[in-house]
DNA sequence: AACTGTGAACGTCTTCACAGCG
DNA sequence: CGCTGTGAAGACGTTCACAGTT
């Protein structure tokens, strides 16, 4: 695992600052100028000396004894995101769960722009979800080449997400997206993320069997309060 | 037999367990009576030792020359995580994705029955979803409590939660799935694990900036490969 | 010989506690 | 004084390496 400059962010920090990222925003137009890391730890559901901890490793833009510039440290992490880019995303299986990442307006914060929907069910092809028409799953890598597509997400069965996914890669895309329940095989240099709904049940089962026990998983997750 | 008193599994393990019972699973019906963890660990994208060391937690039950008998390893699995009862879930929002999850058949195991769907736009209830009215969200302890929920999800805005999450808390739900993008303060013993596609496609525009890294999220997690 | 089970080494993440600054 | 930034300690997770078993 390379790193090319001398700021290594490492992996829990950086899954956390989307969180910080979105209760900033929702402290912005409140008044507030600055924030301390107290209130923004019980805000994120974290604590304290972990949010300086992780704020630290992007520099140390905090004031002492007054707290954070919730906008500079808002188009800080948005900065250290790519947040201020634009992704253009595909998403590749239109079942109940593609299309409803198709229509999900909830994606936060911008720059994750749907650009296109792919399928291989014929019947599907050419149909309209979102104002976007699906494309058969076969054109797949001049969808990429033609959309500039950086991010893809994969809602396709499993039996399908591999073929996707080397297809993808073919084309050139670095960064997946995975809703189905398998593990894919990526070259170095290839980000995927998995999202296993049956997993996460499982999980939740797990310490319901469990009980009177608060744990619960970090990884994605919550802790809890 | 290993030390029995303690049966404490680490949390990390835990979230591997559905993935090694998936690829057992698909495992079963081939002819193929025992797996060794090399296998094992190949299948599920992960490290042997790991998968040894995982194992060992549930008890010691593979043979040294042979491998895990597959069998016996899943019923195992599936007794700790809890697979082999009924969980009864109700989805709460039935909006784009609440209602996908609704139709959504790879709930994966067995034992995940959406029993019950509740939104709080009045337009929406009586109507049918996957075979099921939905209710008032008013009436959600009534629900929980005719239908024994034990596992709630929600799917709805993010302003409405915490107040979902109050309720059903109250009504003695014990795990929810909270795909809602902020975090839920609930007390000790209950369980809550978030699953939110904002965060994950940072995450991804990160990895992206930062290309020819070839780190990856895990189950949940976020593990390098 | 093949493979498990596990102590020990190692690495990563979290938390504490306090020095240092505004 | 209030709050950040961080070294150091500790908890947790992973990996190694090999003893032990069939």
């Amino acid at each position: 695992m390379p790193t090319e400059s001398g700021r290594r962010i490492p992996e829990a920090t950086v899954s956390r600052l989307p969180q910080y990222y979105r209760v900033l925003l929702e402290n912005t137009g409140t008044g507030l100028v600055t924030i301390s890391s107290d209130r923004l730890a019980e805000l994120a559901g974290v604590n304290a000396a972990k949010v300086r901890k992780d704020l630290s490793y992007l520099g140390s833009f905090g004031t002492r004894g007054v707290g954070y510039d919730i906008e500079y440290l808002l188009h800080e992490i948005a900065r250290e995101l790519g947040l201020t880019q634009d992704w253009p995303c595909v998403i590749v299986g239109i079942g109940n769960l593609g299309a409803a990442l198709a229509n999900y307006r909830g994606f936060g914060a911008r720059g994750f722009r749907v650009v296109a929907l792919a399928d291989a069910d014929s019947s599907k092809v050419g149909q309209k979800v979102a104002d976007l028409e699906i494309e058969p799953v076969t054109e797949l890598t001049t969808i990429c080449e033609r959309e500039k597509v950086t991010i893809a997400i994969i809602a396709t069965p499993q039996s399908e997400s591999q073929n996707v996914a080397d297809t993808l890669v073919e084309a050139g895309v670095k960064s997946i997206l995975n809703f189905a329940s398998g593990m894919l095989s990526v070259p170095d240099g290839v980000a995927v993320r998995k999202v296993d709904l049956a997993t996460e049940l499982q999980i939740l089962s797990f310490y319901q069997l469990r009980n009177g026990n608060g744990n619960n998983g970090s990884a994605n997750g919550t802790g809890p309060s």
